[in-house]
DNA sequence: TGAAAAACATGATCTTTATCATATTTAAGA
DNA sequence: TCTTAAATATGATAAAGATCATGTTTTTCA
């Protein structure tokens, strides 16, 4: 469903999310052992997608990684889109081709409106989003 | 969700369902071309099916895969088990390892409880049930 | 009983994904 | 302005998944 790197990607944000703000910069590596990620790995996800404008970051001393406010209200699809590419999440249960509600594939009504329901989710949801419910208590971490 | 490996495997037990009987075995590389997937590949994944019983099989002339009766009452989750492991499928949306319905991920709610819904059906639904959908015109091939 | 047709078993290669490493650029602060 | 701390860019390696190839066994049938 998700890439491995999608999952890292989206723990990052989040951890971003929660951790960080515009006085308060988080390093790479510091990142890698809350979220149980290879730091390099972070490292080099965090820059894909600050490059694309969902991260922010600054170079140098006291630099690293954080969220504006602007980073904060992206739907989390655009993350999955970035790092996978935006095909992975559409392509039918059978990786049929010529596949669409008129002309279901035989494991179409199994999975239901359930796949397409997810990726409207991740359009709707933004990462303050997720952070409100962990702030509601509706949801956990660690990552 | 599936692996391409899982998809091929369910691809080519629905075409032996639709196409074969005891009577009438079908080889490997006959099928290959109407579900689109590689001669050598399906047959390997036939192999490996068949040694979990869940086709059927008759080695020279005349031989070939076919689906018995016994064969037919399957559930489709036994196809992914044996394909894909059994992990694959049940595991969180961020990979989180001590993650359930209480104590739920940040993306468990967007995901709702489809996803084990999917799970549910597979192991509910059989290759008869298929067929007899797509004999009902609920679903199409071809594959 | 021997030749051919098939599955079966095993392993090799190719491709994608995940992971690691390293040199370059930028910014802060002494 | 020099050193240092960070991101950035780029590419190398490792692991997993997908695909291909080939020899072995079993069965049919002439
Ligand atoms: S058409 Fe194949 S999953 Fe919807
Ligand atoms: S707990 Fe993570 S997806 Fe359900």
């Amino acid at each position: 469903m998700l890439s491995n790197s999608s999952k890292y990607a989206i723990k990052g944000v989040l951890y971003l999310a929660m951790k960080s703000s515009t006085e308060k910069k988080i390093l790479a590596k510091e990142l890698s052992v809350p979220i149980n990620v290879p730091p390099s790995y972070i490292a080099k996800l965090l820059q894909e997608l600050g490059k694309h404008g969902i991260v922010s970051s600054t170079k140098g001393p006291k630099g690293g990684f954080y969220l504006n406010e602007a980073n904060r209200i992206i739907p989390l699809i655009k993350i999955v889109d970035v790092i996978d590419g935006g095909y992975r999440l559409k392509s039918c249960m059978l990786s049929l081709s010529d596949c669409n509600e008129d002309h279901p594939c035989p494991l179409h009504k199994m999975v239901g409106n359930t796949k397409s329901n997810f990726v409207k989710q991740l359009q709707e949801t933004t990462v303050n989003d997720l952070v409100a419910d962990i702030k509601a208590g509706n949801s956990f971490l660690p990552l």
